[in-house]
DNA sequence: GGCCAGGTCCAAT
DNA sequence: ATTGGACATGGC
């Protein structure tokens, strides 16, 4: 049982971790482990409070968004009716901080793919290229630095395929400090310079930038999002993303890339979209 | 078995 | 400035 604890109000580490922003956990019995940059952290929420054990109570604030005002955050929100139902719907949902690199990987390897993949790409390269790292009896392996990184025929000998290219590539660019500028910028400046690495476009930046830089103005716009944005906001018509994410960015403004993730979570999850969503078949029982 | 996946890039309109 | 196809692989 971890040994340490924090009090995490209006916070779900479930909905957290369950809604797609971040590849590397799993969960057994209620405890969550958790492996972020060079740590192994194990957590177990008990209604508002967070036993965990493996991070300095600071880094662990700065991780799972404990150390942002999220009751002034969701105030602001729900004051757009049309978001009700997905606030509602996943209470405690934040926006997690996460390495720069790993982030910048993990995105990378998730384009046109889906989650338990994505993760099983992650698991298989930490595996190859990792460190091992211990926490009491748990063991595991780090995400490889940019410098472990080096091997595209080993990536795709993992099954990474068109990505492995993309993943050497930024690993040389985050070896020469490409990410370590990206803080001080403004938002687009930031986009800009992500989007000089191969394999990093418009979504992937957005992606980058909100759950790893913490610019909650960030939108990603994914296939999930574009669906359910057309339907809600643009009677489902077609159109360009560039339009969806000037739409977000003005209704939502500062708290656009929350809203997302909101709403990414909800289209998932209620079936909205295909009888073969989620919502219509029963709940895996663990991942 | 075909469609699509937390897209990006490049070439041809 | 927009649009279509290629890119690797596997989940469903």
């Amino acid at each position: 049982m971890p040994s340490s604890s924090v009090a995490a109000p209006l916070f779900s580490l479930r909905h957290c971790l369950e809604s797609g922003q971040f590849f590397r956990w799993t969960e057994k019995d209620g405890l969550y482990t958790m492996l972020r940059g060079q740590r192994l952290v194990i957590a177990r929420q008990e209604g508002d409070t967070l036993r965990y054990d493996g991070a300095d109570l600071w880094l662990l604030k700065e991780f799972l968004g404990l150390d942002q005002d999220y009751a002034t955050i969701e105030r602001s929100l729900r004051r757009d009716r049309r978001l009700w139902e997905a606030l509602d719907a996943f209470p405690g949902l934040r926006i997690l901080k996460q390495d720069p690199w790993e982030c910048t990987a993990a995105f990378i390897t998730s384009i046109a793919s889906n989650i338990p993949r994505i993760t099983g790409n992650i698991a298989d390269m930490a595996r190859e290229y990792g460190q091992v790292i211990r926490l009491g009896s748990t063991e595991a392996r780090t995400f490889p630095r940019p410098d472990q990184l080096d091997d595209e025929a080993g990536l795709r000998r993992l099954k990474l395929g068109f990505r492995a290219s993309y993943l050497v590539q930024a690993a040389r660019l985050s070896r020469s400090g490409i990410l370590e500028d990206i803080a001080a910028q403004s938002y687009e400046d930031a986009k800009e310079t992500l989007m000089v690495i191969p394999g990093v476009a418009e979504k992937v930046a957005d992606c980058v930038l909100l759950f790893a830089y913490g610019r909650l103005n960030a939108f990603p716009v994914d296939t999930w999002i574009r669906k359910v944005m057309i339907r809600m906001f643009f009677k489902g018509r077609k159109v360009p993303d560039r339009a969806i994410r000037a739409f977000a960015s003005e209704r939502w403004g500062d708290l656009a890339g929350v809203a997302q993730q909101y709403l990414y979570h909800w289209s998932r999850r209620s079936g909205l979209f295909s009888a073969r969503g989620a919502a219509s078949r029963p709940e895996p029982a663990s991942r």
